[in-house]
DNA sequence: GCTTAGCACTCACAAAACATGAGTGCTAAA
DNA sequence: TTTAGCACTCATGTTTTGTGAGTGCTAAGC
């Protein structure tokens, strides 16, 4: 049915998806007409209107309001509609004035490109960062605080670092700590985190260590060092979706707020998004996601060193701007992937 | 005037505000001997209410509605007659349960220390770190990226850690790295973060530096390192502020969201609160940010180390549940304090 | 001299009644 | 196939009307 679109009928749902897009009203038959300029009645525009309805593109919230598109037409338009504008250059001027690296670790970098997402698209940005397992381990330290405390660092090639406290059973001597650090590091050296955990383990099994206490200690150490670890996700700008008339309603907002307190859905989502490269588009129920009712959600994958992969992008209403927000994660991915970039 | 207060007045002060704290509605003449089952008629708690209203301990929004307790009223409350409840078990429980350090970085405990203030109190939890100038100096190292970039990372005692990715002039091999590292470790142990910027500066002056390539380049990257760092600010539960029915105007909660995005503001006031350790409130205009219109702040300082101080608290609306909450606070300052001390 | 019953008055809020107007579907003529 | 015309629908805004909680004041009661 949807090939038998005419050229005109897709004007005409273009025209309805865009009005809507910028006014969040429903649109009529006669606002078509007088804003498109068209040389067609707004009865002819009508008639098309109600065959659009029947194909499943429109529906009338009531008998006497204009028309609204459906999920299906969003994805109609994303798909063969959308001529996807170019960047204005003040966009890309903050975009890229933004997207600075040196002097800030990485968690920050990707926080503030959240923010830069999100103050760009007036939606909300959301940056997720790689998975610390797949990064490639590049080094490994203890450091005395004081007691049996224990600060384990953990610095992969990427410039990703994870800091942990360890209640260690026993005091160490700093000296110790360092020998440690050492053995560790020249035992992983090169292998991804993933990699990492195995290798604690066969090296803990292995008949030689295991009569060396030191050895021992370190690799139980370095055990709790890599353990797994919640992955990070930055989700800046919630305010801005406060200003969306759709989520006007007070109930509406609650259930939003407390959805995206729950990041765990989240991960899950941008997950699957990590499995191709490139820009995702999620529009209304196409994540299967009860809390993302009403939500789109534009994702491109970004990388750090060759391998592991992030996800960033924007959450907004399906009503979003998607021929201005597309590209602004498109570029805003390759930069960052060209920041993190290991010459 | 307010001394005139006498103990019938008090107790129907003390009924309002809770009645009202209870409800969010104005409370009438009526509704006090009812629920509090007081021997007066309303008649006469109308007249107490009156003067009430005439000392400026009360308003009533409009004629025909019960009446509302002033800021006045709540700091009379909280200086007089607050009977500060002792918590619940299940309260102690959840907060100890929650407030663990080992295996996490202190940044990930203190967002975790606020998400708990904000789900046990249902209002806003708050922590600020402490302030890094004034830790004390522990460890600082580099560890080298790809190609010109360097990983610094800078511990101090008490655990926290600061990352920064750098950008060096040139590219440098990872055993000048070391010594570097050596180095200053050796030159600052022990000093504050202050201090240490102090002392970076003094030794770049110093001749002998000069005309060591090596030290000179150490040192200009450790003043790197030891930059000034936004303080970070950990506010969660931002969706409990949601239930209160004061906010259940979308402008009111904009502007709120708006608030507490831009953290700026808010750091000046957790600064004011360290200044004296304990409990500190703010109820309302009491704060003078104009953002905190409407709503309180309770407050106290947990220590980590010995001098080094951080502030952690609960928002919520002026008619918020003191005698709850300030326990809470209390309390959890002290187990965070306790959890950080280094034996 | 307090306390309290009684009563008129106020005013937010809810429900009902009404008007408005944007938008539709259908029919018949161009 | 397109379009003018027209009756019909229905959300939204406005006015009207009740209702009830709560007040202040006065005068009687303890």
């Amino acid at each position: 049915m949807r090939d038998y679109l005419n050229e005109r009928s897709r004007q005409i749902l273009e025209a309805i998806i865009e009005d809507y897009i910028a006014t969040a009203e429903p649109v009529g038959s006669r606002a078509i007409t007088r804003r498109h300029a068209m040389s067609l009645s707004p009865a002819t525009v009508r008639n098309v209107m109600a065959d659009l309805e029947e194909m499943g593109f429109l529906i009338s919230p009531h008998t006497s309001a204009g028309r609204v598109p459906t999920e299906q037409a969003y994805r109609f338009y994303v798909d063969s509609l959308l001529d996807v504008r170019r960047m204005a250059r003040e966009e890309r001027e903050e975009i890229r004035k933004r997207c600075q690296l040196s002097g800030k670790d990485i968690g920050e970098v990707l926080k503030e490109t959240s923010r830069l997402l999100s103050s760009v698209s007036h939606y909300m940005g959301i940056v997720a960062a790689p998975r610390f397992a797949s990064n490639v381990f590049r080094h490994m330290e203890f450091v005395k605080l004081g007691g049996r405390r224990i600060l384990a660092v953990l610095v992969s090639r990427n410039g990703a670092v994870q800091n942990r406290i360890i209640e260690a059973d026993e005091e160490l001597p700093p000296a110790d700590l360092v020998r440690m650090g050492n053995y560790l590091n020249g035992l992983l050296e090169g292998l991804t985190i993933a990699r990492v955990r195995q290798r604690i383990l066969e090296e803990m099994e292995d008949e030689k260590t295991r009569y060396d206490l030191l050895l021992t200690r370190a690799l139980r150490l370095s055990q709790q060092t890599v353990a797994e670890n919640g992955d990070e996700v930055f989700i800046e700008g919630q305010a801005n979706i406060l200003e969306q008339p759709e989520f006007a309603d007070v109930v509406k907002m609650k259930e939003i707020f407390r959805a995206f307190e729950e990041k765990g859905q989240l991960i899950g989502l941008l997950d699957r998004c990590m499995e191709a490269e490139g820009v995702h588009i999620f529009i209304g129920s196409e994540s299967s996601l009860g809390q993302m009712a009403g939500m789109s959600l534009i994702t491109s994958t970004y990388r750090t060193g060759k391998n592991s992969m992030g996800v960033l992008g924007v959450v907004g209403p399906t009503r979003m701007g998607y021929a201005k927000v597309i590209p602004i994660v498109d570029y805003t991915a390759r930069l960052v992937s060209k920041l993190l970039e290991l010459e």
